[in-house]
DNA sequence: ATATGTTTTTAGTTTTGTCTAAATTTTATT
DNA sequence: AATAAAATTTAGACAAAACTAAAAACATAT
């Protein structure tokens, strides 16, 4: 099945939405798209057409087993491109949301084989996210949310939840990439804030919005 | 300056063309867009509204300096794209105008300054096409057309002027690649084809039209 | 159970890029 | 120079994807 950019961007905001919420509804899916509800509820229709869709007007909706598919195509081509960008091009890894939304929507399947192959088959993408494979599949690890972390236990940084642009300068600002290796000193009660130590870095604070937002997992 | 994907297709064939006429006709672009008439002419109103055309009604058209630094622009993307296929991803030459078709509108200028660099700076395409630098600026080389090069000169092909895939087949049954080094043994006046030893390979005959259509150099 | 408020959908427009058919301008022919 | 032919433009329509404003359906509170 082929898609227009439009669709593929509404799908692939359902599929992010319904990760969370299980059913999605019109206006939250208006407010992650910037667009109107209105707008919402014609995309809808369509995608309904193409039975992509389990929708009942007034009712909610969600991906069925083919729109699944298509979500995670796209999600595929973003996560590859983003690898591409960083590994290859030597961008910032807040940088490259915005063009990968792009590359995304370029339609050529061998295109897509072949990079992955060119990137050697990565398996996660620059914040941590996994890279579903050809058929959908979606690799996994086991990984924990900073701030569940004991103290003076050594980890790994493996992926980033929350990835806006202000939340990556944070966490640029406290050195922190992907792969960094980091301990917890002290958990502040008050506020939920965390002492952190940085490899190589002087002790720091975090807010506990952004170590809600981090994911590690124990060294080996 | 900032342009749809649909501008910047018409401005490309629009250059295309003037290299080979000057001026340019509606129905040449038509043709040549696998579009009508009418809807040339709407789409020139637009770009002679955004500055980008010499335009009087039924006069013909050609670009003026703006017109002609975006279509370069887009003509430098397109083969920067091909020459990452060909060289990196290793896709047949004969199998990536399709794709950097699609490619050639991604906008980003950070993200064409990081490729070209990654690529190595290359001055031509895997068709041997020149690619403008980011000034717009386009290498030449002294090449001449196989059908003018005496016989008994070793000389290595340099660029395809007709890169449908018809074209692009026949030459790598031929098994000539840019680079290709190959002498033309006899000239056959009765219909203009050529006798030619391509190296390591039996000495065959090629047509006047394949031969009009490749441009080599004299080895150095 | 009815009134109020929220969410969703419908109805009607707009913009971009396309089309067909008809009208107009230019070019070519006799 | 008049007329036929070809090329180009205009007029009017359509489809996709968006919007605003209004109507309809659903949820909630008294």
């Amino acid at each position: 099945m082929n898609f227009t950019t439009s669709e593929e961007n509404y799908i692939k905001s359902i599929y992010h939405l319904q990760q969370e919420t299980g059913m999605v509804n019109t206006n939250s899916l208006a407010n992650e798209m910037h667009t109107r509800a209105a707008s919402v509820t014609d995309m809808l229709k369509k995608l309904k057409a193409k039975k992509l869709l389990q929708y009942e007007r007034y009712k909610g909706f969600k991906l069925n087993e083919a729109g699944n598919r298509a979500a995670l195509e796209v999600v595929r081509k973003h996560r590859l491109w983003e690898y591409f960008l960083v590994e290859k091009l030597k961008f910032d890894w807040d940088k490259v949301h915005p063009i990968a939304e792009e590359l995304e929507h370029i339609s050529s399947n061998e295109l897509i084989q072949r990079l992955e192959k060119f990137l050697g088959n990565p398996s996660f993408d620059p914040h941590g996210d996994p890279i579903p494979d050809r058929n959908g599949k979606i690799p996994v690890i086991s990984q924990q949310c900073l701030s569940d972390i004991p103290m003076k236990k050594t980890v790994t940084v493996s992926s980033v939840s929350n990835q806006t642009a202000q939340m990556l300068e944070m966490l640029k600002h406290y050195k922190i990439v992907l792969g960094t290796t980091l301990m917890v000193l002290q958990h502040f009660e008050f506020d939920g804030s965390l002492e952190i130590k940085v490899l190589k870095q002087a002790p720091c604070i975090i807010s506990e919005q952004v170590a809600k937002n981090v994911f590690v997992h124990y060294d080996q």
